[in-house]
DNA sequence: CTCGTTTCCGAAACCGGTTTCGGCAATTGG
DNA sequence: CCAATTGCCGAAACCGGTTTCGGAAACGAG
């Protein structure tokens, strides 16, 4: 007798398991009409249609995906590769995306296949190979780049996708976002409400789109409020607590110091924070600070981070229906969903106690 | 002509891919001997086990892991079930945990498969899912408890799996794991030979196995210091910040304060930092720290957190090359290691500046 | 040189589904 | 009342692999 070099010793046919020849037995009908009364074929009748779908619901029928997909080339699965390495602040969301994606697709019996790249290449790389080996019948695309290498790719092949976030050339592309440039805005408004006049922004890497959304987004809240655009107070490639406070120091070493800024990422909000306290500056009395992302740690910093927050469970939910939907045959121009990021005050934005001269003027004097 | 009600545009057979069929017709053998010849069965010659090798290299022949699936029952794909709400320290070890495992199951050609659950209880149901719909040929657990209800099912299913952790009772299993004990031991003595004399322990949740264990080895530091232990110096339950917090206040108002803490979990540690601003102590001066987990949030704070950091990367590397071994049918007891963290001295943990009774004393006159 | 073993490979069945095709019975139309 | 549809289902092929089985050729022993 011939044998594996690798022995396995599980038994193979599982015992329990009911198939479709099973099924069609039990219900004295062939498979061939079981399978089209499931796969709702026009050419079954209602009556055996039904009878069918009950009998396989008491017997506990579930069709092997990976039978099914060696004739039909879908294995019910959404593919996500996640970039490490890349941004520190997505870290915190993974978690909450992923629990989003995966309870909306196995309400629809469908699975995550999950793998890691740590750059654009390697993530396009990554996506032929599963979709080579028919790992996963469509992506979801964290991080939408202005101009996407992944997008480019999946367009070519014919493989659905569906964003979170947008891109420059919408053509073909499905997607859900969080307007972060009605957020900028709004923070610009409230903070132009408080008293504020000279209000900065400290943007966010400058690849992603959404940087670019997020700038216009500031630059509407200005104009809304009739305050007028200082270059000076407009810094970016800020996405750590690191590079916020570099940012915020530059900030008040300006002859007219902003008293209110706007982040487009909470970690480098954290970073003014820092760069306040190295100067005895009050966050939220001397200067006013309001961010987007809603990470945790903001609501562990005194006082507490006022920051637009994201829900990033309900974007993957959303995120894997609209997929499933794509993957199912809709138009993608039909599956873009866009949702508002809901801004949770916590005190670290207050009417100014300092104008900008004052607040100029004693941080001349606390030079060391 | 019969058409589904669901169209799908997408042509079926996928041009490019060459099929087995193909590649044996190319070779002029038959589709069983290319098959066995791929497999390592013995019946084949040396001699065309080579040529077949070498003709699937050049035509670029991949089999589809789910035509595979179908009769072997193998999916090559890796189970990971993450508990979410579970823990919050868990969410920034997730992505490199992703990581390691997803490099290393792409190395050997598997992919992985993800889903969340927000119980044991649905970790379980879900597991059970996944491997009734052979979405995953085995599971990596992470935190394990002492007495785990995930580790039942898999073994009386048969069902392979790996324990990021160990558990009370190993019949069966096997797990890569980090020495907690190692590293709390070695804290303890460390701070011992700074010279402090009242070293506290703050633990983590007690239901996970790992709260045993570094409980045991802050004991068998002290013993090994040759310091008696004290009831009132050891704490538990502390998973973040807020629980670290109440905590060291409990330790701070003790007649005898510690001069030293010892953490389970650094997000706990990082409360240790706000109860000590509180009462206007300097961290690694009045009162030292020593935790573990390497948070990156750690290095934020002043002083910086000393820590035994995890590298949660290479052990999802690791995980997954054993879990892949197990399925492979290797014995669950050969495959078992141990790996130890890193201590990083970051400041946080110095000579005692203040005596237990001098700490009290200053501690009694600036009470409110 | 003959006969029993090995060695090595092909034919065919199989896994669990899907899809094509053809045919019977019941309708419909003229 | 007969012919042409239509509705509905079964038989069989197919998808891309794996595994069983049997037999031809090469080998070794007597």
């Amino acid at each position: 007798m011939t044998k594996a070099i690798h022995d396995h010793e599980e038994g193979r046919a599982q015992p329990g398991r009911v198939t479709i020849t099973a099924l069609s037995a039990a219900l004295g009908l062939s498979k061939s009409t079981v399978s089209r009364a499931l796969n709702g074929y026009p050419d079954i009748s209602e009556r055996t249609r039904l009878r069918v779908r009950r009998g396989a619901e008491t017997m506990g029928y579930r069709p092997l995906s990976h039978a099914q997909a060696i004739r039909t080339g879908r294995v019910r699965a959404l593919g996500l590769v996640v970039q490490i390495g890349d941004h520190d602040a997505q870290r915190p969301f993974l978690a909450d995306f992923l629990a989003g994606i995966s309870v909306a697709a196995s309400a629809e019996g469908w699975t995550l296949t999950v793998a890691t790249a740590d750059s654009e290449a390697d993530a396009v790389r990554t996506m032929e190979q599963l979709v080579e080996d028919r790992k996963a019948d469509g992506f979801i695309l964290p991080r939408t780049l202005s101009h996407d290498a992944r997008v480019a790719l999946l367009r070519a092949r014919g493989v659905p996708f569906v964003m979170f976030g947008r891109t420059a050339d919408p053509e073909g592309c499905a997607w859900f976002d969080i307007l972060g440039e009605a957020a900028m805005r709004d923070a610009v408004l409230h903070l132009a409400s408080l008293g504020h006049r000279r209000i900065a922004f400290v943007n966010g890497g400058t690849a992603y789109n959404y940087s670019r959304l997020r700038l216009q987004g500031y630059r509407d809240g200005l104009d809304a409020a009739g305050l007028p655009e200082d270059p000076e107070l407009i810094r970016g490639g800020a996405l750590n607590t690191d590079d916020g406070a570099r940012e915020t120091r530059a900030l008040l070493a300006l002859p007219q110091p902003p008293t209110a800024v706007v982040f487009a990422v909470d970690h480098a909000a954290l970073g003014l924070y820092r760069a306040c306290a190295e100067r005895g500056l009050q966050v939220g009395r001397d200067v006013s600070v309001i961010s987007y992302d809603g990470v945790p740690d903001g609501a562990h910093v005194q006082p507490p981070l006022s920051s637009f927050t994201v829900d990033t469970r309900a974007a993957g939910h959303r995120l894997a229906e609209l997929l499933i939907d794509r993957i199912r045959g809709a138009a993608p121009e039909t599956l873009r969903e866009t949702a508002r990021a809901a801004f949770a005050d916590r005190g670290s934005a207050g009417p100014p106690r300092l104008s900008s001269e004052a607040l100029s003027k004693r941080l001349a004097t606390e030079t060391t």
